[in-house]
DNA sequence: GTTTTCTAATACAGATCCGTATCCGAATAC
DNA sequence: GTATTCGGATACGGATCTGTATTAGAAAAC
């Protein structure tokens, strides 16, 4: 052991150590409530190893956020990448979704932490909003083919049908998270194979409902 | 001016402002990012008398969560009461909506500061679970009923249909604060609307989709 | 009007946090 | 090998927060 490590690689592994340890405190006690030194102390590192690295908690928070959100696009993309049929991309993400299932609590303290952190600060949001504005995007266009595949119109615009998708996926983690019974792990798979079955037959059985 | 109060009206009126004023700092710098000290000089009071009336910042944090679910979940309530018809009750709900949008970072700020400080406090969760569930159950309820109406099946179990509209509202919410653009004013009302509609044709037209 | 009770202000001690400035040791350059 | 550079630890001043203990002034009781 005791393996030597270049500079480069040395500074790499203490900023990943300082970030990691800085995400477990974030989801535990607050962006907020987390002190630098406890962060430093849990990623193994004096206070001074921290602004060597970062000029400032502010500074760590925007690398977390741009991290973890390119991560987890890529995530899904690689998931889903690789199914050939709808329900082989609905099994990867009910797979990736059940993964992300098991520190759920975590996941979503960071992840709205993250977010409040956006919203109240100014030059993140922009970041967010794009990353949000991409995913939407794609489940739009998955939206429209699923459709398509259907013989069915779009009942509404495909972005407004990609929107309410994408919102399920928080929304339905609150809930999960606030009531773990009443939220299975696979709800938010469901909940989307559901919609899309009936936005085709809505789409593609006119007349059958008055339309009020 | 200079009404004569009494002691209790006074204590209350000093518990009221409080909150109040807690309220706006939590929205603004979280729960945690707002010191005791911030909360009593916006409510116009020293340190002294908000230990005075609370017994620490966590004990306000209980109050305010009791105090904003009791009084949302009474508003949707009188909101919906004197509607007779589906389209009254969705004019009443949009009208509710539209008026809590005019500042809803804050809102949605407060209740994900909230709910995050609910995660995070074990005792608090029951409170939050409790409210959430009468939510789901009274939206299970109702979309039970408007699915008879429209002489359609529920095409999955009320509560699930429920829990998914349920969650749409905060998911919703948190993407229009991300992207103000993107989402309208009344998304919620409008995706509830079409989520009801489409699976009204869903129960009600089945063979019209292959069903996979 | 006097006494008692209670609300809210002020004062204080302890703890924590932040950011910088300085110093040591290991990795690079020579 | 020696000199230099850089990553990280330690030390410090200043600010802020918390919770309690004490104190002034208004409402209630008599």
């Amino acid at each position: 052991m005791a393996e030597r490590l270049t500079r480069q690689e040395s500074r790499r592994r203490t900023r990943g150590r300082l970030l990691a340890a800085a995400a477990e405190l974030f989801a535990e006690r607050g962006v907020n409530g987390a002190s630098v030194e406890q962060i430093a102390e849990r990623a193994g590192y004096s206070r001074g190893a921290f602004y060597g690295n970062f000029a400032g908690k502010d500074a760590l928070v925007a690398e977390l956020l741009n991290e973890r959100t390119r991560r987890e696009a890529e995530e899904v993309r690689e998931a889903t990448a690789g199914a050939a049929t709808r329900d082989e991309a609905f099994d990867a993400l009910r797979a990736w979704n059940r993964d992300r299932a098991r520190n759920l609590d975590s996941w979503l303290a960071l992840r709205m932490e993250l977010l409040l952190h956006a919203i109240r600060t100014p030059e993140l949001r922009p970041l967010l909003a794009e990353r949000e504005q991409a995913a939407r995007g794609a489940l739009a266009e998955g939206v429209r083919r699923e459709l398509d595949r259907g013989g069915a119109a779009a009942p509404a615009d495909p972005a407004f049908l990609a929107l309410i998708a994408h919102a399920l996926e928080d929304g339905l983690l609150i809930q999960r998270v606030l009531d773990p019974g009443a939220v299975g792990d696979e709800a938010v798979v469901d909940a989307v194979e559901l919609l899309l079955r009936s936005w085709t037959a809505l789409g593609g059985a006119p007349g059958e409902e008055g339309r009020g």
